[in-house]
DNA sequence: CGCTAAATGATAGCCTGCTATCAAACCCGT
DNA sequence: ACGGGTTTGATAGCAGGCTATCATTTAGCG
């Protein structure tokens, strides 16, 4: 059975707080603030039973490590910062992919990925 | 200076015909067809050159290795058939994303990638 | 407590996509 | 047709992300 760790408590302690997707290395420096000497592996562990739990969710990025956000209701999509390489997510998802589709395809799902530069790295390089 | 190669001239061959993105094993597998014996080499080589060239642009899929179109004017997406792994072009893109866009942060681009099944898999697998 | 199965950390290994290397083949101006 | 620099094909090597292995530690039931 699953036993309650001090790491796995730290791995989601820091998903949760993070508030944005997190990429296994940035989960391994945040909840190594809880559980110091964490080692990589063991967030790989943790993050491949709390997807499969779902509680967490994979967000992909082309070209990127996935990050991986806590699982919530509402659709929505991500912003990609190419300064900082962090993920954010984002409201407002223009529906109408239908209009999109071509003739004679299904269409099961979208994502829309924006990209540019977050609030926080356009004050330091402006 | 550039040589015209039967190897370069059988991969722009190959990437017009398709009239889709492809990747650099779909771009040999048609390409020796005009020049039998080709090696992946030179087809990650002239790739790069067509790139460079702006005759190509990269198509990226999380999880996938990129894609290569023949560079087109017009504003597009894609649609990535979970069947065959075929990428085509779709129109129509949903502007609007500058209302997603967060406060503060610089919108610079935007990808949409539709997944579905496409015609010719709907029919093959029901 | 004491025990046992679960979990951990370190690290070697795997996989895939791509690049470097180099002898052989080829393009093309002369 | 010649010759020299370009291109090619084969393959070894690299990189990054992830998994497997295994001795050691630990949770938590009894």
């Amino acid at each position: 059975m699953q036993r309650r760790t001090q790491q796995r408590e730290a791995i989601k302690k820091a998903l949760g707080e993070a508030g944005r997707p997190l990429s296994p290395h940035e989960i391994l420096e945040e909840a190594r603030a809880h559980s110091p000497g964490m080692g990589i592996a063991t967030v790989y562990r943790a993050v491949k039973q709390l997807v499969d739990a779902d509680w967490l969710a994979p967000v992909e990025i082309p070209g990127e490590p996935p990050r991986y956000e806590v699982v919530r209701q509402d659709h929505h999509h991500h912003f990609y910062c190419r300064e900082c390489g962090r993920v954010f997510a984002v409201q407002h998802c223009p529906g109408d992919f239908r209009r999109m589709t071509p003739r004679g395809f299904r269409l099961e799902s979208h994502e829309v990925l924006l990209r540019g530069v977050c609030a926080e790295c356009r004050k330091s390089t402006p």
